[in-house]
RNA sequence: GGGUGCGUAGCUCAGUUGGUUAGAGCGCACGGUUCACAUCCGUGAGGUCAGAGGUUCAAGUCCUCUCGCGCCCACCA
């Protein structure tokens, strides 16, 4: 599937451009094209001499997803937002790798794979672990490459060659090499601990992995027997556990109970003697004051328990049944044994209450079932000595988060940081590498010859038989090494010294704890330095109501559905420009087709350049085309220097992380600003009759329409490359778009004035549709008109051209000059700029009484802001402590406002007489 | 309980370090068969920036408090 074929050619072929945007037509072509190229691969770009090979490398590594998964929207932003930054980055001329791959996703997969076999009947223990893990290969073989392609779909641009799974030879020696390493230094132990136990998976599961969730239980209460014929209130949210208590506990200064202490109390039903204590833990005002302790099934009696030296009784086996420390309810389910122990204590008369009691219950990620905590012999990832320099380095300025107001939870969560459980009760992972000697004794090794060896050694004796650990480790685990186990380590591979660490780490918030933090943790042990300098955390794509997209709520929308209604471009450009980073965005279908409608306008927009070139078109060098500056017509110098505007801007933005900014002020620039006004503006020159005009006319069209589709590559790659290939070539340009050069600086390029000028003519335009709008003139016809330029003549009259056809002026009764004579007819008048007015005479349209009111209304809206500027530029403070240049424009803008409010006037004062 | 984000036009959202008259898309109203585009073009209406204080010459933007919604973290049985 991942190939370098470059013997393919490109799949756009020269020569007329469809009427619309049609994105199947060349979606797939392009993605093959590219990629048979070998664009994607460093190397290629190098060869290429289309980036520097000394500089920093761009590296993303691509946040693997799940093996079993199918594409799902916060994938297509992923992918929007890295490829996004590949593409920059490699338009930017540095070489840029991102590295694709997947997850064997533990729990994910192997369920995936039981509910198959399920359904033929067969369970994954009928099989036997060898076969079942067979099977799960077999599965990820036939499907395993399903996301991939849909990545290749999203136009992705990864490097597949590099292309990695958690699972493969090579990275799981880089986990085999990571376990030894902590191992070794005392940072991976084994212990029986009370843990957080999935029932139904009937596997350990970590602390980030228990979601809590407030639960309408019933707060119960009931009698604790003493032998002394006395009782003591106790409440508790699980009665069942009443069966493993191992105290009655009470605060040592509750006079209620302070004689209860140190005699022994009775459980309920099994009538076991526990003993009565007195602990400060326990809080006087909830419940009755007392509480019962069990150490083996609640974090905080847990704690008492040890405290206290009390016994840890286990009551549940690992399915959730009771066990026989249960007694009677042995081999009932736990919610079943909690409503028959509550009716027999009733009946035995120990019941006082219950009553309803809302509170947060664990449940599993995984599997959803409510947690148990139980005890159980797991292996650990001591935490805090991998937190402490993970913590610095942030703090250092080392890693940097984006947005920043992350930091403050990756301190939080690290700061608190408990023990890492990393065994998981599955057969499909990496399997510890551990094996046991008869006496238990654990010898970690990376294979088991090694093992062997040294248990051999440990027993000095040669006839040891010794087994391995039945778990596997966490699927986090692998992932937290993925940053530089797909670049070959531990070996020193070119790869590791040239692409790590990684520039930017890419992913939504929600997996911060997952696994950012644990890469950072896992790639400052492993390699001494941090994994990747930046982490852009983006939001959760929610559906159009505000609502997670989930397959159990029905809402989630296939990716696949939305290319083929919009294509890639809009649905890449609506995910980006949809969102601000780490803040969670609605996918609508309104915005989506308003991406769509963009790109087909670009596209329609290269299909009127295209057309408007011609066959004998020769692009001229653009250095040499801005050399001659002053022999550019205004709007050709407008355009230019609005487009070095827009480039400096978005390219800032990109390097700041600012992706959906910099795409919205590229799409007003393309659209409303190359589009709707330069395209407009350069006509009448391209259907003149002066050649030269004509010809420089083209040639700013066509470099600065290349220059565009340049810097929107980017954010709609495929559409852009198409037009692209449309286009004549440069002298320069690559084989394609993707290995183009962002457009270059000329600070030169950046003229105010002209601006400035360009705008006046807006204005003016503007303001004379207006007017014909207002006036309702036939929209074909062309007016006459007479416009007194004051002190902005030169300009004006030398674009007069560009007023005719953009406000359809009648040029054969058009006036322009500094000082004209007012029409005598009856007329509309537009002011627009400083000392600026047209006046339009529409014999037999303009209703004078209508003209004063409009007039009267714009009069009324300039004398107040000369009120405003007036007064903000009397107060001293303003004009003493704001920057000069604030006030020179506040200055200016008086100075034009005072100027329309008198243009104003006399034309009032005109109408009135 | 602690933390954090959000509240800006009818709807969905931008607004980068405080600095013109707060923007866009959609929707709405009016008008358009100009040889790129009706997935289009032109014109327009529409906002006490949740509320109240404060800092500042200047606040949607900074500070404090209040209200509403969301998320994360947390061992109250």
């Amino acid at each position: 599937m991942s190939s370098i074929d470059r013997s393919l050619s490109s799949p756009i072929k020269p020569g007329e451009m469809d009427k619309a945007w049609v994105p199947y037509a060349f979606e797939k072509a392009l993605s093959d094209w590219w990629e048979g190229q070998g664009f994607f691969r460093p190397e290629t770009q190098i060869e290429l001499g289309q980036v520097d090979p000394d500089a920093t490398p761009f590296v993303i590594p691509m946040p693997p997803p799940n093996v079993t998964g199918q594409l799902h929207t916060g994938h297509a932003l992923t992918a929007a937002a890295e490829d996004l930054m590949i593409r920059f980055h490699r338009l930017r001329g540095r070489p840029a790798l991102w590295i694709p791959g997947s997850d064997h996703a533990g729990i994910a997969t192997q369920s995936v794979v039981e509910r198959e076999l399920g359904k033929q009947g067969i369970s994954r223990h009928d099989l036997g672990r060898d076969e079942f893990v067979e099977r799960v290969w077999d599965w990820k073989a036939e499907f395993g490459d399903r996301i991939a392609e849909q990545h290749r779909r999203l136009g992705a641009s990864c490097d597949w060659t590099r292309e990695r799974f958690t699972l493969d030879e090579g990275l799981s020696r880089a986990v085999v090499e990571c376990f030894l390493a902590l191992h070794g230094k005392g940072l991976i132990y084994r212990g029986n601990y009370l843990v957080n136990w999935d029932c139904e998976l009937q596997s350990v599961i970590s602390d980030i992995e228990v979601e809590f969730e407030d639960v309408e239980g019933a707060l119960y209460e009931f009698k604790y027997q003493l032998d002394d014929g006395g009782y003591i209130p106790v409440v508790t949210t699980r009665p069942e556990t009443i069966l493993g208590d191992s105290a009655v506990a009470v605060h040592p200064e509750d006079a209620r109970y302070a004689d209860s202490v140190g005699k022994t109390a009775r459980v309920p039903i099994l009538g076991r003697a526990i003993p009565v204590i007195a602990d400060p833990y326990v809080d006087r005002e909830f419940g009755s004051g007392a509480l019962k302790v069990t150490p083996g099934h609640d974090p905080n009696d847990y704690l008492l328990g040890k405290k206290h030296g009390l016994e840890e009784i286990s009551i549940l086996h690992p399915d959730g049944r009771m066990n026989d420390n249960a007694g009677p309810y042995a081999g009932m389910d736990r919610f079943e044994a909690r409503a028959k122990l509550w009716a027999d204590m009733e009946a035995a008369g120990l019941v006082i209450g219950k009553k309803m009691h809302v509170h947060p219950v664990g449940h599993s990620q995984r599997s959803h079932t409510i947690v148990e905590p139980m005890l159980s012999t797991q292996w650990f990832v001591k935490m805090e000595p991998l937190a402490v320099p993970a913590i610095a380095a942030v703090r250092q300025g080392r890693v940097e988060f984006v947005p920043p107001r992350f930091e403050k939870e990756f301190y939080h969560w690290l700061e608190n940081i408990r023990d890492w459980v990393i065994s998981r009760q599955l057969w499909w992972g990496h399997r510890i590498p551990v094996w046991y000697g008869p006496d238990e004794t654990p010898f970690a090794a990376r294979d088991e010859a090694e093992a062997l060896a040294a248990a051999r050694a440990h027993y000095g004796r040669e006839d040891v038989e010794i087994v391995q650990d039945e778990d596997v480790l966490d699927t986090w685990f692998s992932s937290a090494l993925w940053p530089f186990s797909t670049l070959g380590w531990p070996e020193k591979t070119e790869d590791l010294a040239r692409y790590y660490p990684a520039s930017v780490l890419e992913t939504g918030y929600d997996i911060l704890f997952f696994w950012v933090a644990r890469m950072i943790m896992m790639g400052l042990e492993m390699t001494g330095e941090v994994p990747f300098h930046t982490v852009y955390l983006h939001g959760l794509v929610r559906d159009a109501t505000g609502r997670k997209m989930s397959k159990s709520l029905g809402n989630a929308v296939d990716p696949e559905d939305l290319i083929a209604d919009y294509g890639t471009d809009a649905l890449r450009f609506t995910l980006i420009t949809g969102s601000t980073p780490g803040v969670d965005m609605k996918l609508t279908d309104e915005r989506l087709e308003g991406s769509r409608n963009f790109a087909n306008k670009l596209w329609n927009v290269g299909r009127f350049i295209q057309s408007s070139l011609g066959a004998g078109f020769t692009p001229r060098a653009f250095d040499d085309l801005v050399g001659g500056w002053d022999d550019l017509a205004l709007a050709d110098r407008w355009i230019l220097s609005r487009l070095e505007r827009v480039n400096v801007h978005a390219a800032d933005l990109l390097e700041r992380y600012q992706l959906g900014e910099a795409g919205r002020q590229l799409y007003e620039f393309a659209w409303h600003e190359l589009a709707d006004w330069y395209v407009e503006a350069a006509k009448p020159r391209l259907y003149g009759d002066d050649p030269a005009a004509a010809d420089t006319a083209r040639q700013v069209l066509y470099h600065a329409f290349k220059q565009t589709l340049t810097m929107l590559h980017p954010f709609m790659p495929y559409v852009t490359e198409a037009i692209w290939g449309h286009l004549p070539r440069a002298d320069g340009d690559g084989p394609a778009l993707i290995v183009a050069r962002w457009p270059s600086k000329t600070a030169g390029r950046r003229d105010e004035a002209t601006e400035t000028a360009f705008e006046l003519i807006q204005d003016l335009v503007r303001g004379i549709r207006n007017a014909r709008a207002e006036y309702e003139v036939e929209p074909g016809r062309h007016i006459p008109a007479t416009i007194a330029t004051g002190a902005h003549a030169e300009s004006l009259v030398a674009d007069a051209e560009l007023l005719v056809t953009l406000a359809r002026l009648d040029a054969g009764a058009l006036t322009i000059a500094a000082d004209p004579d007012a029409p005598a007819e009856a007329h509309a008048t537009v002011v627009a700029g400083e000392g600026v007015v047209a006046w339009l005479p529409l014999a037999g349209m303009v209703d004078l009484a209508k003209e004063r009111q409009r007039l009267e209304s714009e009069l009324e809206k300039a004398r107040g802001e000369v009120a405003r500027l007036t007064g903000v530029l009397a107060n001293d403070g303003f004009v003493s402590r704001a920057p000069e240049a604030v006030v020179q424009r506040e200055r200016d803008r008086l100075a034009e406002t005072e100027g329309r409010v008198a243009a104003l006037e006399e034309r009032m004062a005109t109408l009135a007489g």
